[in-house]
DNA sequence: AAATAAGTCAAGCGTTTGTTTGAAATGTCT
DNA sequence: AGACATTTCAAACAAACGCTTGACTTATTT
């Protein structure tokens, strides 16, 4: 019989277990829209016990990140870091350098959370979260984009900006899994699979920034 | 001297003003960190009203794509229409056929404000607002995605699914504008040129959708 | 076993949330 | 000008918000 009230256990997991539940929560609904105490009951936790663990709201988002993206960052790194001094590298193959390890999250329920969190995150237009995105994602993102332009010459800053753009949209989108395009096309697929997805999006992502430039 | 207060003046166009004022902010944040209060004080119109002329503050919502995208989709259902009878429709002119009325909004700025607040709320995972999207957007999505998977024989349900993911994404990111990108490319671009941008996109996509199948 | 630190608790802080009320002001019609 | 419907107003509703408090229980150290 599971205890509704956990008084004075003191398991010292708390911690964990808020992160756990703001993680799932923020997966299923926007930063603004999952409150503390939503958080809190469903970690059944105490409200004080995340402003003690945390200071904030906005810090559990962070603590949240800290806690998955530093691995895929490094890995992120790493794998591209190997192309930089090849003389022409493949372009399939850098795509899924850095999408790859931010698609590939799947060893637990947890990292399928993130996986939509992160997304959620990253498309949000409060000013508040966009801080976030940069932090986190800027070092890595440059490193990306030279990499990008190198490969594809052919492109103005102009038209590059654009087509990454795309490649942007795409990795949210599908990461973000939020499941609008099931109801469209009508069958059950998802974009979990992401072994095959990673094949298919590197493939579909690669054809189009090698397309003739437009202007 | 713009009065601050509006006290019994009565001009009729309160019902506007709050939609307009809703409008921005929408695209500026997302639709649970826009309060009915924020919204009724940037409309200098009085908490009440919002909800005399609208009932809810989801109601809002609705009557800002009511007012925004009957237009946009007649035309789209229209350019599609118009390949529904030809042999080998040109990929790149569907794409532009579905993408273009709903990117090409710089004819005011609400317009503009409603191009980035529909992509937001397409993008939003909580429940209530994936309604709508499915609303008002099920019949030419559908319309769209038979086109494609016709000028797309090549590809597998599992793969088209995929690509149309990447399409979807690219459209939705764009229309955003949300600036992170430009944090990462450094440079002052925005996605707001949309004449020469569709030719740009459709390129992009056209090229990802005929690339040969993974699978 | 006493002292200190770390963690959890119910309760409450002030503020903001979406929404409602009933009266007052305006517009329309005869 | 009088009557009736439409619109706007200040004020308030209960509920929920992020966060804090101070007492209390557990864990660690000595």
């Amino acid at each position: 019989m599971r205890r509704k009230s956990r008084t004075g256990d003191g398991d010292g997991n708390t911690r964990q277990r808020i992160l756990d539940a703001a993680e799932r929560l923020l997966a299923e609904k926007s930063y603004h829209a999952v409150s503390t105490r939503m958080i809190t009951e469903a970690a059944e936790a105490n409200t004080a016990a995340l402003h003690y663990h945390f200071g904030t709201k906005e810090a559990v988002v962070q603590a949240i990140f800290e806690r998955r993206l530093g691995p895929i960052n490094r890995k992120r790194i790493k794998l591209l870091d190997a192309f930089e001094n090849q003389q022409e590298p493949d372009l399939e193959e850098v795509l899924k350098a850095f999408i790859g390890p931010t698609l590939m999250l799947n060893a637990s329920e947890g990292e399928r959370y993130f996986k939509m969190l992160s997304s959620n995150i990253s498309m949000d237009p409060s000013e508040e979260l966009r801080r976030f995105s940069f932090d986190f994602y800027r070092e890595v993102g440059e490193k990306f984009v030279r990499l990008i332009a190198r490969v594809c010459p052919h492109l103005t800053p102009e038209e590059l900006f654009w087509r990454m753009g795309c490649v942007y949209g795409a990795m949210v989108y599908i990461r973000a899994d939020n499941g609008r395009l099931q109801l469209i096309l009508g069958h059950e697929l998802s974009f979990r699979n992401d072994t095959r997805g990673l094949e298919m999006m590197a493939r579909f992502l690669a054809a189009g920034l090698k397309a003739p430039a437009v202007f």
